[in-house]
DNA sequence: ACTTAAAGGTATAGCGCTGTACCATTGAAA
DNA sequence: TTTCAATGGTACAGCGCTATACCTTTAAGT
């Protein structure tokens, strides 16, 4: 006889309809624009009036959240006129051993391996989708002009670059949700790509795979497009369980 | 020289922090569980409180929620030990027109398109993890009880069997998050579909793809169990698109 | 030096949501 | 017939968040 676990066929539905306060999510998605380098070191972020509006949240809350980041060190806020929040350059936390890895590995718990899953799902769909559309005119130019920035870069700007090329091949997917997914997705695993260090050859590799992979995309082959994505993110999954075990 | 339109790229983290207020979230929810079935016709929703916990939601506010479902005559709320919320039957909208079909997509809008192409990316991916996993023992007679549930099931109760069989697929792939972000998907393609009659022979011909589908899972084949899911999807698409052009 | 526009900083009234406690109703079981 | 446990129904105090208005600081421009 089957072991008549309860599979709970509530359970897809029935979870929280809110993940935390607003004030968490808000501080989340700050953080998004950090660990996406879509705010670079150096750069400030929108006025605290846009944020709030852009966000949908009160500037209070919003406040609240920077507040937090400031005292995390991550930001330097500065008044008056030219003002705002700056990002600060993250201390290094490559370091030979893995520990920091290790310490948030175990923070994600059970969302890592959910996380890398789920990421998979998403870039490989959105390779696939993107080739699909065969991307012509100002949204091939732009894939074009990311791997040329992956391209001209070192080890010091390569994940910034290399964010923004995959950011860029979800939102040609043609869905904003595959692609708002996947923004959330992928600032978890930078957070976890930030404490490996990334050798010459890693990088090199890297470029060879999306230079396949951009290919594929331009000359509209789904099939293809979605093998060289897979390949490409089976590297960076190697990489991070190599490291944590 | 490039069209310089604005891709602001920080727009794939600046969106609303929160959708909708709590109340609203949660309306969505329990329709969740009535457009999946999961809670079939005259079955009975969990009492409020468990619901609340469940939902995180003070009870205040899911009564609310609930007072929406049964003013709009979907629930019947009964008190007393024993009662509860109940479902009520659905009045058909299968029409041979698809005037109702038309005004659903029209409310959908732009997430129409989203919406199919991000329901792609989950299901393709949920079969190519789930197969590549290979479901054994309990699992794997799950798979198996889904699908004999399909076959059994006339038209009046095949959707709510598909339902739970590809849902079932979307939990075996291993990340929650695939899962829950099908669950969501899912509800809304069913509201569509429920606008469409379903014949006799797109049963069988889905009943055949399913097979298929089913046996490329449990031989662990995801490379057959991918094409086998697209396929699948491309005869629901080519479906809705047909009634909707 | 002064002016000024753009940014951060602060205060307050009020609504939405929560947590807790308690009341009202029902039908099965004793 | 009575009891009782499970369920929906209601009331109230309090906190989180919002909206709005106004104050303060800063540096470029004149």
């Amino acid at each position: 006889m089957s072991e008549a676990v309860g599979v709970d066929p509530l359970a897809a539905a029935l979870r929280p309809v809110r993940s935390g306060n607003t004030f968490e999510e808000t501080v989340e998605r700050l953080l998004q624009l950090i660990r996406l380098a879509l705010v670079p070191v150096g750069e400030r972020f929108p006025p605290e009036r846009e944020l709030a509006d852009r966000l949908q949240v009160s500037r209070v809350t919003l406040r609240e959240a920077l507040k937090v980041l400031q005292d995390s060190g991550l930001l330097e806020v500065r008044r008056g006129r030219y003002g705002g929040a700056f990002v600060l350059a993250s201390p290094d936390v490559v370091s030979g051993d893995g520990t920091e890895l290790r310490r948030r590995a175990e923070l994600l718990g059970d969302r890592l391996e959910d996380t890398l899953l789920f990421r998979e799902v998403l870039e490989v769909g959105a390779a696939e989708l993107c080739a699909a559309r065969r991307p012509v005119g100002a949204d091939a130019q732009r894939l074009r002009d990311c791997l040329a920035a992956t391209c001209a870069s070192g080890p010091a700007d390569y994940r910034r670059h290399d964010t923004r090329l995959h950011l860029a091949i979800a939102e040609l997917s043609g869905s904003p949700s595959v692609a708002a997914q996947y923004a959330a997705v992928r600032a978890t695993v930078n957070e976890l790509l930030d404490c490996i260090p990334l050798l010459p050859p890693n990088l090199e590799h890297s470029e060879r795979q999306h230079g396949e992979l951009l290919d594929a995309i331009l000359a509209g082959d789904p099939e293809r497009a979605r093998t060289a994505m897979r390949e490409h993110l089976a590297g960076t999954g190697a990489l991070l369980r190599g490291f944590l075990s």
